[in-house]
RNA sequence: GGCGGGUUAGCCAAGUGGUAAGGCGGGAGUCUGCAAAACUCCUAACGUCGGUUCGAUUCCGACACCCGCCUCCA
């Protein structure tokens, strides 16, 4: 079967065809962070998703061009920039700097190409000013620069929202009534008090850019006027990316991007994320806790990207333990010298496929892989058997990106108690043996009896 | 009000017009001095009501409940 996506524009799956003719090249734009804050799982969710995705496109031998904006400018930055009284710079690259930290942590891989919106001003600027040409766009009375939506027939056509519809429901900020439609959008916001020192001269006046017309022009930058696909959460399917796509047809009058993925939220305990409710969790906090960055990343990572994921801790203690049978079957493999040969069943590389190709069904794909697991686990493998699976899991892991296990380093002074521990066994002195398998634990290790005798491992 | 998604065992979560993967948990067993870990086996499910069909959890239509977007937001 082909690789297919269900695109965001036509509410179906696709098959996934690139631009490029040689059928190699993909360009991907994800939609970055705005860094005034640490990210949140919810946040994290939409990385892990586009990890995959990514992954999962050069784990079938596409070449993939992978474009992320940092937001950093934008009204909540301004104001943690003014209560914090720190410059706009040291703010964003704090963040920036924290965000790619917790991209670490999480085993995502960084984007080829992560342009900043304050780089890219000189840019923007040129595109508003071909929209204003074209009269896409027009100048109001505030001296801001707005989107006319009506200039663009197929404004709505990603949200499928129709006008009338939009002016009904939507709140509308007072302070808009110098749109001439609700729905019209700032490409270049003039300056105010509020802005403090963050401006940028323009043809309107000092100011800054909107956000939409950021990621308009940091993608057709990198990778062309149109091209292959662009993510985010389903949050930005309205207006941000509905936005992007009218500024920038109606200023190149080419296709903007051909399959739009978007990936739902996360729920935590059955709950939107709020601060208020004390459910709202960053990375850090879970790391405090004691989790780790793969124990995460699998709990985001092993539900399907269109599907609301609830987030709880029993199911970091699902994913936590959903790991250890991995890593256990795959320490097997490494240590174990059988009889008979097993071979890996080719079955289970076309099925991990086959339920990836299908708009990424993760859950599919690791059903194949723990279906594997136990019929592993029942069977012998010859030293070549077992080292033909573990070849075959550490490809099959560059789309996971799970990681392979290692045994633990056991100190020499660790070592030693484990030794004399079996002594004591082996005399039957019990009483000694426990003390000592107490003391082990002390120190945070944990001995495990195994037939082939004592096996230490680190706890947590 | 408009647009969209969901409802599968105790929990999480795939999928299918012919009674349904996987993970976690739970139970039993193997192993062990006892444990622990591991492994094996077992366990249990398609929101309600209609319709189409030889047959529906799967298609269609209602209903109920949940959730998202429409406003900065992954």
């Amino acid at each position: 079967m082909a690789l297919q996506f269900f695109n965001t524009l036509t509410r179906r799956k696709e098959d996934f065809v690139p631009l490029d003719p040689e059928g190699k090249k993909v360009g991907l734009y994800t939609c970055g962070p705005t860094v005034y804050n640490y990210a949140h799982i919810g946040n994290l969710r939409a990385f892990t998703f586009e990890d995959l995705l990514r992954r999962y496109l050069e784990y079938k031998g596409f070449q993939v061009k992978h474009v992320m904006n940092i937001t950093d400018v934008e009204d909540k930055i301004i104001r943690t920039v003014r209560e914090s009284g720190k410059s706009l710079r040291e703010v964003t690259d704090f963040y920036t700097q924290e965000f790619f930290r917790d991209l670490d942590t999480l085993n995502i891989q960084r984007p080829h190409v992560v342009p900043r919106a304050t780089e890219t001003i000189a840019d923007m600027i040129k595109l508003i000013e071909t929209l204003v040409a074209s009269k896409h766009a027009y100048v109001a009375e505030d001296r801001c620069v707005y989107f006319s939506i009506k200039s663009f027939k197929d404004y709505g056509k990603l949200a499928h929202l129709d006008l009338e519809n939009l002016q009904s429901g939507a709140r509308v900020a007072q302070d808009e009534y110098d749109k001439e439609h609700a729905a019209d959008f700032a490409l270049w916001k003039a300056w105010d008090e509020d802005d403090g020192t963050v401006k940028w001269p323009s043809p309107w006046g000092d100011g800054r850019p909107g956000w939409h017309i950021e990621c308009s022009v940091m993608s057709m930058k990198h990778l062309g006027e149109t091209f292959d696909i662009h993510c985010g959460g389903e949050d930005l399917i309205f207006p941000h990316h509905e936005d992007e796509i009218a500024q920038s047809e109606a200023a190149t009058g080419k296709p903007f991007v051909r399959y739009w993925l978007h990936n739902a939220h996360l729920l935590v305990d059955g709950k939107k994320m709020s601060k208020s409710l004390g459910n709202f969790y960053t990375l850090r906090d879970l790391l405090a806790k004691g989790w780790t960055g793969r124990e995460v990343r699998y709990a985001l990572i092993s539900a399907h990207y269109r599907e609301q994921l609830n987030f709880t801790f029993d199911g970091l203690q699902a994913a936590r333990s959903a790991l250890q049978r991995i890593d256990e079957f795959l320490l097997k493999l490494q240590e174990l010298a059988g009889a008979a040969t097993h071979g890996v069943p080719k079955a289970v590389v076309s099925e991990f496929e086959a339920a990836l190709d299908d708009d990424l069904n993760i859950s599919g794909a690791l059903g194949v892989l723990f279906e594997f697991v136990r019929v592993g686990n029942k069977g012998t493998f010859s030293p070549a058997g077992a080292a033909d699976v573990l070849a075959m899991w550490k490809k099959l892991d560059m789309v996971l990106g799970f990681g392979m296990p290692t045994k633990s380093e056991v100190p020499a002074g660790v070592q030693q108690l484990v030794e004399e521990r079996q002594a004591a066994r082996k005399a039957k002195n019990f009483k000694r043996s426990d003390e000592i398998r107490d003391q082990l634990a002390k120190q945070g290790w944990v001995v495990d009896d195994t037939p082939k005798g004592p096996r230490a491992k680190r706890i947590g």
